[in-house]
DNA sequence: CGTCAATGGTCCGGTTTCAGTCCATTGACC
DNA sequence: GGTCAATGGACTGAAACCGGACCATTGACG
C-alpha cells in the first residue's frame, strides 16, 4: 500500500467534483429553496395552490414538520399564503421585484468563478435536451403542450415574461422524459435566475429571444436534432455572454 | 384565486421534476454511497488512502461522526481499511467483483424506466462535456493528463478496465472545468455502474472502445468539437444499445 | 531512543429532523 | 342549516446529526 504518498498530491482538483458536498444546507434550507425553485422558475404562477401538505412532504421526502417550517418562512417573506379549512390551501403570491441593473453588476461578480460553471452546465444541458427532445416521438398532446408554452410567452406581460420564459425551457426539457435532465436545468437555471431577473428587458432584445424561440419550437416538432441543437446554442450564447461581459 | 383549480390537475407530469425528493436518503446513506463513487469509478484506486477524517467531512459537509459511521459501514464490507497513527489513514481494498451475465438481465429489469432517464441524461452530459473540453484553451498539464488516463486504460488488466474506463470519461468532464458538469457525470455513471460492471468484456469489444477512446482524444486536444461529441455519442450509443436489448 | 505531529477512536450535550397523533377551520353539498 | 371530508395548525417522544473536546497509536526524524 505504498501508492498512497504517490497519488494524493494531486488530490486537490482531482477529487474535486467526486468530494462535494452531500448537504448544502440543513433539511429546512434546502426545502425552502425547491419551493422557490418551483416559484421563481414559474412552475407555480400567481395565485396557484400548492399541493396539500402531506402529498407535498411525501413528494420531496420530508417530514410535514419541516416543510411546514419552511412555508413558514415563505409566509413570513410574502411569497405564500395560507387558507384553512376544505379547499383551502397554500396559494402563491408572490411577484417579481423589476430589474435593477445596479444589481446586476454586484451579483455577477461575488458568483465569482461560480458563473463559468453554471454557464456551461447550462448550455450543455439546455443544447442536449432540445436535441434529444426532437428524437423522440412526441405525442399530440405533448406537442400542444409545448406550442401552449411558446404562445404564453408570447403574450406575456413585460413582469411575467422571465418566470414564462423558464417555464417554457423546462417545457422542452420534460419533453425528453428524463427526470434527471430536467431537475439539472431547473437546477442551473435557478442558480442564474437572480442574475437574468436583473437584465433589463428590451422591446428589441424581446423580439430577437421570440424569433429563436419560435425556430426551437418548429425544428424540435421537426424532428430536425442538428437544427434544435443549433438554434438553442445561438439563443443561450446571447444572454451567457452579456453576463460575461459583466465580469471584466 | 380560483385558477387553482385550472392548474393542478395536470401537476403529475408537471411538479415531477420540480417535486423531486430533497433528501434521497439519511446522511449516513448518502455519506456511504458518496464515498463507494469515488472507489467504483475508480477516482480512488487500490491502496489509495482516503483523506483524512477531519478533513474529508469538512469537504463532504457532514460531521466526522457520520462519515466515521460510513467509513465503518465499508470497512465491514471490506472495501477499505483504517490504519492508525501518523501516516496511517483509511485505505481502499476494494476489488471489482468479476462479471456476471445473470445479474445482468435482472439489474436491467428492476430498473425499469429509470434507465431511460439515465441513458439519455448520461448521453447529453459526456457529448456536451468533449464538445465543451474541445473548445476550450487547455494547458499543458491538462493535455498530459487526459494523455495519461488514456495510457493507463490502454494498458489496464482485464479487472480494472472498467475503472479506469470510468477514470477516463471522468477526467474530459474535468477538462471543462465546470464542477457541476463533472459531478453530473459522475452521478449518471455511478447509475449505470452496476449495470456496466456486469457485462462481460470481449475482447472484440475493448479494441473498438480502445479505438474510439483514442479519437475522443485526438479531437479533444485538435479542439475539434463537432468531432469530439460525434465519436463521443457513437461509444456511448454501443453500450446504450446494448443494455437497451436487455429490456425486452 | 525519545519526541511529537498527524491520524484514527471515543464520548457527550445540544440541535434538527422525523413519524405519528390529535385539534381547528372551512365551505360544498345534501 | 347541519354534515363531513379535506385542509392547515400544534404537540410530543424518538432518532439522527452535529460540533467539539479529549484519548490512543504510530512512525519519521532529530
Amino acid at each position: 500500500m505504498d501508492l498512497a504518498g504517490a497519488r494524493d498530491a494531486r488530490m486537490d482538483w482531482r477529487g474535486g467534483a467526486i468530494f462535494r458536498p452531500v448537504r448544502t444546507g440543513n433539511t429546512f434550507e434546502e426545502t425552502v429553496e425547491r419551493l422557490l425553485e418551483a416559484i421563481k422558475l414559474g412552475v407555480l404562477a400567481y395565485g396557484d395552490r400548492l399541493p396539500p401538505e402531506r402529498e407535498l412532504a411525501g413528494r420531496l421526502n420530508v417530514s410535514r414538520e419541516t416543510l411546514r417550517e419552511a412555508i413558514r418562512s415563505l409566509q413570513l417573506a410574502g411569497c405564500v399564503e395560507s387558507r384553512r379549512g376544505r379547499y383551502g390551501g397554500t396559494f402563491v403570491t408572490y411577484r417579481l421585484p423589476p430589474p435593477d441593473p445596479g444589481d446586476l453588476r454586484r451579483a455577477v461578480q461575488d458568483m465569482g468563478a461560480g458563473l463559468e460553471d453554471a454557464l456551461t452546465y447550462r448550455m450543455v444541458l439546455e443544447t442536449g435536451a432540445a436535441e434529444q427532445a426532437a428524437r423522440r416521438p412526441l405525442t399530440e398532446e405533448q406537442r400542444a403542450y409545448l406550442r401552449e408554452r411558446l404562445a404564453d410567452l408570447e403574450n406575456a406581460a413585460p413582469e411575467e415574461y422571465r418566470q414564462l420564459d423558464s417555464r417554457f425551457h423546462l417545457a422542452i426539457a420534460e419533453l425528453t422524459g428524463s427526470h434527471s435532465l430536467a431537475a439539472g436545468i431547473a437546477e442551473s437555471r435557478m442558480r442564474l435566475n437572480d442574475l437574468l431577473n436583473a437584465i433589463p428587458m428590451l422591446e428589441r432584445n424581446i423580439d430577437h429571444a421570440s424569433e429563436q424561440h419560435r425556430t426551437m419550437v418548429d425544428t424540435i416538432l421537426a424532428g430536425d436534432a442538428e437544427g434544435a441543437r443549433r438554434c438553442t446554442e445561438e439563443h443561450l450564447e446571447a444572454t451567457a455572454a452579456l453576463l460575461r461581459g459583466f465580469l471584466g
